[in-house]
DNA sequence: CTGTTAGCGCGTTCAA
DNA sequence: TTGAACGCGCTAACAG
């Protein structure tokens, strides 16, 4: 700026009012600190900025796995609202790793970030204590642990009860739950919601073929295969989430066999598969716009009343796809 | 600082020392100013420091759309090896609007990250070569041009030549082209391996049966039906990215028929679906992975001798699936 | 071993 | 309408 203003032939301070704006300042020097500033190509730093007026422009975001296709929209819809509200993001990925989530926590909020919105790894949350005494702190997919603060749901009973409910109505009386460890929320909402249907119908689920603590498609493929090749066979499955529902499917794919399959988590091509598939599909990008409003929406406040801890759930929409390609034009019957 | 200095009876310069682990420092004291640190709570401001030392310890990172699988890889490799080296992400993603990719960048350089990684959107990049005066630039899976930069690129040619020539080895010789638009380096990349494995084996392309311009699954899946619709109907496909293949599966799939098909980028589930599927596969991470390396390796060397440009290719590799399912265990002999 | 001075790049406040 | 002094939070360089 000094360098800019020894240019134009006014002082840093001056320049510094152009850049802003800022209304008392003549034409001819304004122009004058323009065009030096042109020539000089010169960039405000918009970290001593922050520095001096407070608040970085940055929000932190930190999941566990890019990977996902649920995380990657998340954060599309993260990113969505705070470029609209003038917001960066920078983003943490734990990379599975539970033990790395706190230290990366801190380390963005040391990075001034004015804001965070987690989805927890674990299902402890202590860590997320420290944070939140610095700054907002807003939960995704996951309700807070013993924490007061905003939280965006996905409504994991519901979905659940439906879907099964739709199996239900098929007249599957032996159906095999496929879950993640119960100890994460969506696990134990989902496999409620499974359980609320049967009991809706008056069926105990037998608890023989239902397996929890599944973790990826690999071990969803295996767990899927016992179930299978046992002697008292489900009639369908219930998968908990989009992987859990891949490693079903390839299962079956492999044993030459089909069963019907409802499962969490929309995917690519899943209209296509040619299976009796039940989806419970939500909008995830929309959790991520609507964590990113809710932190946002704080920010303001800084220490004003801090409003009641606020929770948003998503809704949920089952989508069945039937067995067979269709004609031409619209589905057409199976053989 | 000043408090925490206060606290433990020191000046503000003594707890910075014993922060930054710096050798002279009693023991005596320096364990008053840890007790005083966590009495208090304290935490280092990372901005403020990085203002003092240079180095904001961020790389920023451009994208179109953090929503296709592949950009969120890519995004995934690069944090990998950002935190690998200490470095945090700040994510751009440009939401497809290619006009806004420029504000984007710069906004970053503004906000003093100390390289970037982009996949530019469109085919102009001069946008990039005022960054480049400002921070290293890595371009990921497009080349520079007119720029001298590093890149990662994927093998574009040998890959869409390979998965050509495995079509035309099965016989095929009408294999439809459904391509991006040809402005885009890797739509003219594919197209010209496409066109070279027909040469080497003495076959002219049918330009008629040749789509360029397909954008997303929607325009894919027209195109597909309308070819499919023809009279005279190619009897292969040929798809230049995931959307494109995904969206020619679905015309298939809808019409209730099935011709094999050839496409660059794997996808979830594509073993499963029972279809003849010839992919080019490569690894979305390691192109993030590279690029971070890349970038990081040029941090160094500020101002010293510039290596010259780099250019590194990640290979491809031709996965075939067949068109049955298999038998219990294994995969299973196509017919 | 510890404290003081100065300044990273900027903006607020006050004076000219 | 413009400039000088001061400080945001931190640390390198130099005292002591």
């Amino acid at each position: 700026m000094q360098d800019v203003g020894k240019l134009a032939q006014v002082s840093a301070m001056t320049v510094s009012r152009v850049l802003k704006n800022d209304p008392g300042v003549s034409e001819a020097t304004r122009e004058r600190v323009f065009s030096a500033v042109d020539r000089l190509g010169y960039r405000r730093n918009e970290t001593a900025r922050s520095l001096r007026l407070g608040g970085s422009g940055m929000i932190g975001l930190v999941v566990t796995n890019l990977a996902n296709p649920f995380y990657s929209r998340l954060a599309l819809g993260v990113q969505e609202v705070a470029t609209e509200f003038g917001f960066r993001v920078l983003l943490g990925n734990s990379a599975e790793q539970t033990d790395r989530e706190p230290e990366l926590v801190d380390d963005l909020v040391d990075h001034q970030v004015e804001g965070l919105i987690v989805v927890p790894a674990g299902s402890r949350q202590q860590h997320l204590a420290g944070a939140m005494r610095r700054v907002p702190v807003v939960l995704a997919a996951r309700p807070p642990a013993g924490l007061d603060t905003d939280c965006v749901l996905v409504d994991d009973f519901h979905g659940a009860r439906e879907a099964t409910a739709s199996l239900l109505a098929d007249g599957h009386t032996r159906i095999a739950f496929l879950g993640n460890p119960p100890a994460l929320y969506t696990g134990a909402e989902r496999l409620r919601g499974f359980w609320a249907a049967h009991e809706e119908v008056g069926i105990e689920p037998d608890s023989g073929i239902i397996r929890q603590g599944l973790t990826d498609a690999l071990t969803a493929e295996r767990a899927t295969r016992e179930l299978i090749e046992g002697s008292d066979r489900p009639s369908a499955l219930f998968c908990t989430n989009n992987r859990i529902s891949q490693g079903a499917i390839r299962a079956l794919y492999k044993a030459g066999t089909t069963i019907p399959i409802a499962g969490f988590d929309d995917f690519d091509l899943s209209d296509v598969l040619g299976l009796p598939l039940t989806i419970v599909s939500y909008d995830a990008d929309e959790i991520g716009r609507q964590a990113a409003r809710l932190l946002i929406g704080r920010l303001g406040h800084s220490d004003a009343e801090p409003p009641a801890a606020r929770r948003i759930t998503v809704p949920t929409r089952v989508v069945r796809h039937g067995a067979a390609p269709g004609a031409d034009a619209g589905p057409a019957p199976t053989e």
